[in-house]
DNA sequence: ATTATCTATAGATCTATAGATAATGC
DNA sequence: ATTATCTATAGATCTATAGATAATGC
């Protein structure tokens, strides 16, 4: 029954990525420790030999989730032809992401369990968030940095109030104004920010 | 232990509003039937009188705290000196609204756990977002219709989400920055969608 | 007589722990 | 010998139901 060191680190990281995609899916609370060691192949018992508590998986996956993200947005803006934050509003609020949560931002995802979270979640999440704060900020277009990290922040709130608004809604007409709106109106938004 | 019609209808009204409230502040799953029929001064097992699910509560919740808060932000317009959508997104956007949840919008302290939620629930979350999003292009500077709508929807959408970023960050002055760029950006961002 | 509420409970689920098992690694 | 994982379970909690109780309202 015993794994190999290697084996046990693997182990590890399988179990912070499952959860990571569980977590978006399903929420926290309806995720359970079994089904994230379930879907790794073990059994629940083992989990404590890798973690202390569910909360430190949740921190743990939270930062792996918005890392990953923020790596995704690097290549999306690496590849647009044109605007780098356009092309990437445009990803970001896609039918693609919305039909995937699990897939996609985690503060979209999970944004409003986030601050019944305790302490260490949400400063894992804060990381993150900076992590993506800082992105947005070098590919906005504004003159100075002050200017563009205003218009990273408001890119982001846009972008993950729209995002929710969408997956909140249960008519497909007003979801896809939703979306597409808030895409059209952030470029032409975020040149306005002063 | 029987009580009169009234009483009984009063009781129905005040187990909504007393679940309206609890939902927002601990989310619907940590949110019993039995916490909330304590709170109204009844025991769990007369809940069914009443409802016949949890759900069809949390249908009936989500709409009330919906309509409670349009009619709020009728208020904050009405009596706001200049820019009646300035005032708006500054009141949105207070440190206020940020420390209670349970007395705020719906859609930022329960947002992401919408899309998990029954088809029913969605479907009273998308009266209470349609009645929102109508709100706010009555207040919008838009010279058209379509343009005032559109401005809406940016409008909720950037509020939406800086208030989920906000709440979700452990540190007090990016929390204040998220706040405050986003309140201060909105307006001129309104202004620049067409 | 009807019925709003209460008491008690069935059935399900979840976190965390304890001890057993069996493979690794000194 | 050590330890990663497994089996079994304690303790807690939640939704929904069944039958009892006692006050309303015909």
């Amino acid at each position: 029954m015993k794994v190999s060191k290697g084996t046990m680190a693997e182990h590890r990281e399988q179990i912070i990525t499952a959860a990571a995609r569980r977590f978006r899916e399903g929420g926290f609370d309806n995720v359970s420790v079994g089904d994230i060691m379930k879907e790794v192949g073990l059994t629940h018992g083992g989990f404590y030999g890798h973690f202390s508590s569910k909360d430190e998986l949740v921190a743990l996956a939270c930062l792996r989730a918005m890392t990953e993200t923020v790596a995704k947005w690097q290549k999306v803006s690496d590849d647009a032809p044109g605007d780098r934050l356009e092309a990437l509003v445009d990803f970001y609020l896609s039918l693609r992401h919305h039909d995937r949560p699990e897939a996609g931002c985690l503060v979209a995802a999970l944004g409003s369990e986030l601050s019944r979270q305790p302490s260490a979640v949400k400063e894992a999440v804060t990381v993150g968030q900076r992590k993506a704060i800082e992105f947005l900020s070098r590919i906005a277009p504004g003159k100075t940095k002050v200017l563009r990290r205003k218009q990273a922040i408001l890119a982001f709130a846009a972008m993950v109030g729209g995002m929710i608004m969408a997956r909140g809604t249960s008519e497909p007409q007003l979801r896809q104004e939703i979306l597409d709106t808030v895409a059209e109106s952030v470029p032409n938004s975020v040149r306005a920010t002063s």
